[in-house]
DNA sequence: ACTTGGTGTTCTTCCAGGAAGAATCCTCCT
DNA sequence: AGGAGGATTCTTCCTGGAAGAACACCAAGT
């Protein structure tokens, strides 16, 4: 391990180290965690909601405090830079066409991690959801990716045995349909009230899945605009991959 | 979101909200970074030393910042509080009968996290990876850990393609015969002068693999002791799972 | 119902540490 | 060799991080 840092920094080196003690060790208490720093109740306490605050911890059922989302979830597979900055002006059209907000997201083991966001300006809207990670079956851009997977690819990302709320089997026959039809629907699965419809976008790069999607307010759904979205979609899914496409000629 | 903590602190916020935008958008410059959380320079170059020297960033090859181990690694599978109080005493046994250097580590997707060692009190030892996280191909007792899964899930777990140091078919060849013999061996893979010869420990949990392993230089390392070695760490691995399997009855 | 002990949370105070800016060093390109 | 840009180191200052006190909450025991 390094040598620490000669203008090293003390508050983060206790939060950091706490975050790695959470990660490790699994759920703690307040006094438990300043035990272990070394450190005054009061200030574990306030290291932990700002863990908290940032998403590198969670309260369980119990209150005790346990790895949060960002520990959880490795970091993308590859750098999203590129990827964010050609597909933006493509969710700004894609927006401005429906009138409804766009997404862009990342498969990142079982979950998918919104990486751009681009809002409508209806007062009635879906919000960004930019830095969000979610369980990737419940996202339809995250089944849209995870619709490009090998089964047993989708198996093993999962792990055995499954989350308890997931019913693998189920949700493969589902991603077959999702490939026969072209999309993905999310029908008030994260959240009541907010519907979306997704697509994968091919990146050619098996290491990085993406998908795309449009969400709204289950309000606005309508069963007979599925073909116009999906359309526009799976347009813009296109219009992103011819330009990674001509942007990895360029560099090449 | 939630709301910002009424007694945050500022240069946590500042080193977590870095550790986010690393994982999230690759690499980053001391520049950048100091731009993008509207500090100065070198405010922004010790935040990032200090995320390196925990493990939440890394320098790539062209010395730009990008996520750490840490951040790569997602937490493990299930608290090891447990695992680790019932696992010590038996290493602390087994590095007595052997005077080497034992550890116990758990597989999270295709690395491992050593989560417990003890180390042996000869001047020439190999000392305490608590904490460490390495490509689970190249530790004994990642290699003993990854061969209690199917092919195919190790497969998933390296991803596609997988990195360019590993040769997957060749891998899962080599796993095959540490299954035939019990027992997996680590010939300077990870560190020069380093051997390791490592098992599997049955935790009765699909999703908790791990594994054990005695390390000792390499100088130490005699061909005609193996079956003794073997003996031993495979004992010491009976012997905690039999206590796991206990605890899970008691508290069942 | 009351008491006790332990833990979590909020607030205040003080001084040490975090932040910026300057200076220096390093690397790459011409 | 020189210049430009970026990285790193060092110093100074003032403000923010840390502790301690106080309070709140909860569970267990009587």
């Amino acid at each position: 391990m390094e040598n620490r840092p000669v203008y090293g920094i003390n508050s983060v080196d206790h939060a950091l180290r706490l975050a790695t003690i959470l990660q490790q060790e699994g759920p703690l208490r307040v006094s438990e965690a300043a035990e272990r720093l070394g450190v005054a109740r009061s200030t574990a306490h306030r290291l932990l909601t700002m863990l908290v605050y940032r998403d590198f911890a969670a309260r369980d059922a119990q209150r005790r405090y346990v790895a949060g989302p960002v520990l959880h979830t490795p970091a993308v597979p590859e750098p999203v830079a590129e990827l964010r900055q050609v597909a933006l002006p493509h969710l700004h059209d894609l927006t401005e066409r429906t009138a409804e907000t766009s997404h862009l997201g990342v498969l990142v083991a079982d979950r998918v991690r919104f990486v751009a966001s681009v809002e409508c300006d209806q007062v009635l809207r879906v919000g960004d959801r930019e830095g969000r990670v979610l369980p990737a079956h419940l996202a339809s851009l995250g089944r849209a990716a995870l619709a490009t997977l090998e089964p047993d690819a989708v198996r093993a990302r999962y792990g055995e045995p499954a989350p308890a709320d997931v019913d693998l089997d189920q949700l493969l026959r589902d991603l077959g349909r999702v490939r026969r039809q072209g999309y993905a629907l999310n029908q008030q699965l994260t959240e009541t009230g907010l519907t979306a419809i997704g697509c994968a976008v091919d990146t050619g790069s098996g290491a990085l899945r993406v998908g795309l999607s449009l969400a709204m307010p289950t309000a606005r759904y309508r069963r007979d605009r599925v073909g116009e979205w999906t359309r526009s979609i799976t347009a813009t899914a296109a219009a992103i991959s011819r330009d990674l496409h001509l942007n990895a000629g360029l560099a090449g």
